[in-house]
RNA sequence: UCUCCCUUAGCUCAGUUGGUUAGAGCACCUGACUGUUAAUCAGGGUGUCCUUGGUUCAAGUCCAAGAGGGAGAGCCA
């Protein structure tokens, strides 16, 4: 007798049609009263009942239901008799696919802190809180590439391996075929990357950025989505060595097109985790409240995750100038009682950690906007304002996370960006292709970045990035 | 890289002023019960108290160093 083909438990919850036969097949998730089974196959948030004819199974085979063990169900889609699910599997057969020893299983059906999930990284997309994350993480991949896409932009591949070093996003990966051991020297005893597989030195990118504009100043709107590298010793809950980046750019787009754009695509995406993830983001949203009711009053969440949610996808966000925020951050209480470990006074200094947080979270409550920074802190390639003071620079900071993008309009007169380099001390040569886009058919464009795990971190409402991806790396950290 | 905090059973945690034999819940094992929903009830403790050294009559507890983890800072997305 064959079984008719497998049904997923998503699928299967929403079906309106019962009484016929269905063969279900996922991971026990509980066995209750030696009847019940608890079955997950990760389609979903939600468990389907099977329920066993424990009088006529073997009881060796009921044993062998342990929490986690894999299994295969056939039997009829009946209404339930229980309170706790609409529909419910009658189990005519049963069958172990993977027995799992619940003595070495390390997962358990019970609250697990999310350090000794990371250590068990390859199993947890097993548990309710990961899955949902990932599923999450699923669904804001394909409402970016949705949003882009409906709006005429083309994905760009930006190189991942790259010879170019003179983005100055951060320190970088070496990428070499060398024996380590014994290098080739040149006269002089350095390394002779001229031996090496590409014949000069190449890293890991830190940013598909200047690709992109690339690509902006030929198809007018494109967008990258891919991994990137950086290899600062960096141990936040809010850094990873290994991240995804989103980075659009944009011909004949200002500052303010750009921040335009920033906005109605971070709302739009978080937007579509709200229509889409249903299920996931209430259990997530139940998850933190539950957290945040073990801590203290001053370290829980202001606002409930899905209140959070919507609050950012329906409130414009504050756009703020560099100057006036440091205006506002001047005379703020905090800084007149001296509170700030690096007190505001004068105009030109980069703005730290507890000021961001300052004018997010206590001053405009809500995302902010800020832009036109003075050009001594900023890059390279942004674009000059009219006071020769400012670039049309803007971050986004968003309420726990800090800065979610970073963008600019980028500087598209030859003379001025040739300036910029030799000021940066960036050897010309290493940038000339990067130039000539300038000196041929320059136009003004604008671009951002999105670190995509910070998008997650934010619409799943969970505390540290390393639990937004599958397996994080962080410095001391590659296992998986 | 800097500052602070943590490390006790498989997991989540308690452990008083340094004082006898190391504690709970869950998980697990044994049995009972069986339409359960974190099932329930009875019984069972499974331990290199992170490591090393020190103080002390006596260290899970105090001190020092190291390892691992976390939070914050810097850098940034």
């Amino acid at each position: 007798m064959s079984s008719p083909k497998r049904e997923k438990i998503a699928d299967l919850l929403k079906s309106q049609e019962v009484n016929r036969e269905v063969t279900a097949k996922g991971w026990v998730r509980a066995f209750r009263s030696n009847r019940f089974i608890a079955l997950n196959d990760g389609s979903t948030l939600h468990n389907v009942q099977a329920v066993v004819d424990y009088e006529n199974t073997d009881e060796d085979l009921l044993k062998r239901l342990t929490y986690g063990a894999a299994v295969s169900v056939f039997g009829q889609l009946v209404a339930s008799q229980g309170k706790g699910q609409s529909v419910e599997i009658q189990v005519s057969r049963l069958e172990i696919l993977g027995d799992c020893n619940p003595d070495d299983y390390p997962l358990q059906p019970k609250r697990q802190t999310m350090e000794f999930l990371r250590e068990n990284a390859h199993l947890r997309p097993r548990t309710n809180t990961f899955g949902a994350i990932l599923r999450v993480r699923h669904a804001l991949t394909f409402a970016i590439h949705k949003y882009f896409t409906d709006r005429g932009f083309y994905n760009i591949h930006s190189p991942i391996i790259t010879g170019s070093d003179a983005e100055g996003a951060g320190e970088m990966f070496r990428v070499t075929t060398l024996d380590p051991q014994n290098p080739p020297t040149t006269e002089t005893g350095a390394v002779d990357y001229s031996q090496d597989f590409f014949g000069k030195e190449t890293n890991l990118t830190v940013s598909g950025q200047l690709e992109a504009e690339l690509g902006a100043l030929a198809l007018s709107q494109v967008y990258t989505f891919g991994p990137t590298f950086r290899a600062e010793n960096s141990n936040t809950s809010r850094h990873l060595a290994e991240f995804w980046m989103i980075e659009p750019e944009v011909a004949f787009n200002d500052l303010t097109d750009n921040m335009d754009l920033a906005e109605d695509f971070l709302k739009e995406v978080i937007r579509y985790a709200l229509e889409h993830c249903v299920d996931d983001l209430q259990f997530l949203h139940d998850r933190q409240v539950q957290e945040d009711a073990r801590k203290p009053q001053n370290e829980r969440n202001p606002m409930p995750l899905l209140d959070k949610l919507k609050f950012v996808a329906e409130n414009e966000f504050a756009r703020v100038s560099y100057t006036e925020a440091v205006e506002v951050l001047r005379n703020s209480k905090p800084n007149k009682k001296k509170k700030f470990q690096y007190p505001v006074n004068e105009w030109g200094v980069d703005l730290q950690s507890e000021h961001e947080r300052f004018l997010v979270e206590k001053h405009y409550k809500k995302p902010v906007i800020l832009f036109d920074y003075p050009a001594k802190i900023k890059a390279f390639y942004m674009r000059l304002n009219e006071d020769e003071k400012t670039v049309r620079a803007m971050d986004i900071l968003f309420p726990g996370i800090g800065e979610i993008v970073g963008g600019s309009q980028r500087e598209e007169r030859y003379e001025v960006l040739r300036q910029k380099i030799q000021d940066f001390d960036i050897p010309e040569e290493s940038v000339w292709w990067y130039l000539d886009t300038r000196k041929f058919g320059t136009v003004p464009h604008s671009g951002f970045g999105l670190g995509f795990e910070r998008l997650v971190t934010f619409v799943t409402g969970m505390g540290n990035i390393r639990d937004v991806i599958p397996f994080p790396r962080t410095p001391q950290n590659a296992e998986f």
